[in-house]
DNA sequence: GTCTCCTATCAAGTTTAGTTGATGAATGCG
DNA sequence: CGCATTCATCAACTAAACTTGATAGGAGAC
């Protein structure tokens, strides 16, 4: 059978959310807690618009929730899908054992 | 103080290198070993210029090493890199006490 | 009702990333 | 030496991601 070759496009979507400087420093900031956009919107320096895009990318990851109460909408990280991603990440640590194999190259 | 608001281009950096399928595909491969390009190129079904291209992408986030052996390269996890990863990730997750902060909104 | 505030979405443009096929450098073999 | 193998890099193309400014919707204030 296979090795655990996990390739999953739902991986790379998540990391992808990952992989942008705006969307870390949201994160940075959620981490104490969740923020309306316009909260947000004052913490870093971006327009209301690049900010709702972003924040969308992250939800669409699964990497933060939203709430709307009366006309804001609050986000916050799941710790769950934090936690997942831990897990994700340390089944890319190579084998103890894992130096050369058997058998020569091509 | 400012609160770790880490937002480093760096940290973009790995990420971004591991927002591929490809990339992931080749990771896992290198799971149990290092394996040179041609070997790669038959594990996974990606042309030889592809293949040396993600690679690249990989080295340059510092998550692989390459190890040239007369003709052949090969390539190998940095678990170092691997574990540092896991740190910048655990840096995500919510405080614990993380719910609504005081202040109102905006 | 009208008005304002907060947010999401859209269309247009720019930038960045990935693929392909070709070329070139280095190694080793006969 | 000439030749084949392994890999990196390049140029050209396609596709995806990001930014911007404008528009629209929903919630509350008046």
């Amino acid at each position: 059978m296979a090795a655990p070759t996990t390739a999953s496009p739902r991986e790379a979507q998540v990391f992808h959310a990952l992989s942008d400087e705006t969307r870390l420093a949201i994160l940075a900031r959620l981490r104490d807690g969740e923020r309306c956009v316009c909260e947000l919107q004052g913490l870093l320096d971006a327009s209301q618009s690049r900010l709702s895009f972003h924040l969308r990318t992250l939800k669409d990851a699964g990497l933060v929730r939203d709430r709307k109460q009366g006309r804001w909408t609050y986000y916050a990280i799941d710790a769950g899908a934090v936690d997942s991603l831990v897990e994700a990440i340390t089944a890319l640590r190579p084998w103890r054992d894992a130096g050369r194999r058997g058998g020569g190259c091509c």
